[in-house]
DNA sequence: CACTGGAGCCAC
DNA sequence: AAACGTGGCTCCAGTG
């Protein structure tokens, strides 16, 4: 390492790590602007093709007699009258202030091509102006220069925008072939991601000191989402499949330790359990059922005593199992770190900031979690940046996600972006900051040479 | 015409 | 007692 790394806290932290971002948003992220613009093209037609559909159905016909000159074929709202006022569908969801809602969810039950039709218009409408328009709005000599702000948040997390590089499309396969083929690297490079593992988790374990939690952050061979998925779902660890462990996850620990409760819990599970198969074939709710006599989710609301037997009364008692007996430290320290903030006004976090205001119980235990988390990668996207100058390297840093850092990488340099990017953030990082107990991990993920953000794929 | 809040949806 | 955290962006509908 040609520099020396620092152990900043609170305000010092913010200041070198707005002169590194500004770095960043100066060095920018190139744009394939020919593809940007034949995408929009397409979307353009996709747009036009869904929107005559419409209007030509019984819906369509039923909206302009209602609507008239103000017909709106983007509204909810208008899609709602006609839907449920005129066509007699019923609504299954409301929005938070007690109007029929028609997010996807709610319209999925009703069963007409052209409800599929404005769905799919919807999507291709938040494609075509959140995601290339801005791309094409933004982009300056084929480059874009998204900010990445320091003083927005509650948390002190960051965020970004102008245009938004943290939240681009990943996970609908679809529509990630459509936006993230835009972006790409300098010519003859490569983009380079590279992410901590389960950070947030690994920094609540440094607030709470959990034992339990600790020992299985520290042991390769466990897996608390893996077991999770096993106890909620009464199955042998043998049988937990890929996505069986994602319903753990997300469905029950993330939920959890997020704040939730089992009511909540068992009802985002029993959703996501739906059409899920054992690793024979046979579907988790009729194994459930069949084999453990647990078919009904129960009534899940609040003042009403779980029934015996019930899905919701099984969650109670893991989650009972989950917070008294497994994780019992970590739930003493939300308890206590929430009394103290109730008690003080305010609470201290690990890397030197002080919040204070109107917080509920969830913001407190989560915002000093998340912040935290934040900030090893804003340390590690400092120093890494330094190191890069130090070096006169020509890799620059493009961009940062909450967990990840964005490299832009000749293939030169790409051995030793990604030894130094380690050193840093698995090693130098914890010689400074002693509050860090468990070990952190990253993982590095790479683009061919020329190729886009779709075709990253993860290295060693 | 500027502004605002709700709803929805994208990410971590 | 309460009950899943943090952001940004867009469209719509209403207000002044």
């Amino acid at each position: 390492m040609k520099t020396k790394p620092q152990p900043l806290y609170g305000l010092d932290l913010l200041h070198a790590g707005m002169e590194a971002l500004a770095d960043v948003e100066q060095a920018g992220i190139r744009i394939d602007v020919a593809h940007c613009e034949e995408q929009r093209r397409r979307m353009k037609k996709r747009e036009e093709k869904l929107q005559q559909r419409i209007k030509d159905s019984e819906i369509g016909q039923q909206w302009v007699k209602r609507f008239g000159p103000q017909t709106t074929w983007g509204s909810g709202q208008q899609l709602a009258k006609i839907l449920f006022e005129d066509f007699g569908y019923v609504p299954k969801v409301k929005t938070a202030s007690g109007a029929a809602s028609t997010s996807e969810a709610a319209l999925e039950h009703i069963d007409d091509p052209v409800v599929k039709d404005w769905i799919q218009l919807k999507s291709t409408v938040k494609i075509l102006s959140t995601y290339l328009g801005n791309f094409q709005r933004e982009e300056v000599n084929g480059y874009i220069h998204p900010f990445f702000n320091l003083h927005t948040t509650r948390t002190f997390r960051s965020s970004s925008d102008r245009p938004n590089f943290q939240n681009i499309p990943v996970r609908d396969k679809r529509v990630r072939n459509i936006v993230r083929k835009s972006i790409i690297p300098r010519p003859g490079r490569r983009i380079v991601e590279i992410d901590y593992g389960g950070v947030e988790v690994r920094v609540a374990a440094c607030y709470n000191k959990d034992p339990k939690l600790i020992e299985y952050i520290n042991d390769p061979e466990k897996d608390m989402h893996r077991d999770m998925a096993a106890e909620c779902l009464k199955l042998d660890l043998s049988e937990v499949t890929k996505e069986i462990r994602h319903v753990g996850k997300n469905g029950f620990v993330f939920a959890e330790f997020y704040g939730s409760y089992y009511k909540a819990v068992a009802r985002g599970m029993w959703a996501l359990i739906q059409g899920v198969k054992l690793p024979d074939g046979m579907e988790v709710l009729d194994y459930l059922c069949n084999v453990h006599g647990i078919g009904r989710l129960g009534l899940c609301e609040s003042g009403h005593e779980p029934e015996p037997g019930t899905f919701e009364h099984h969650i109670m008692q893991v989650e009972e199992y989950f917070w008294k007996e497994m994780f019992h430290a970590y739930y003493k320290w939300r308890q206590d770190f929430y009394r103290a903030y109730v008690k003080r006004g305010y609470f201290d976090t690990l890397t030197g900031f002080r919040c204070q205001g109107h917080m509920k119980r969830n913001d407190v235990i989560n915002y000093p979690v998340q912040g935290s988390a934040f900030h090893c990668l804003l340390w590690a996207l400092i120093h890494l940046n330094w190191e890069l100058k130090a070096r006169k390297m020509s890799t620059v840093i493009i961009g940062q996600i909450h967990d990840s850092i964005i490299a832009d990488v000749p293939d030169s340099e790409f051995d030793e972006y990604v030894e130094i990017a380690k050193q840093i953030m698995d090693e130098e990082i914890r010689k400074v900051w002693d509050w860090i107990i468990v070990p952190l991990e990253v993982e590095v993920e790479r683009t061919p040479v020329d190729g886009d953000w779709t075709q990253k794929e993860v290295f060693e």
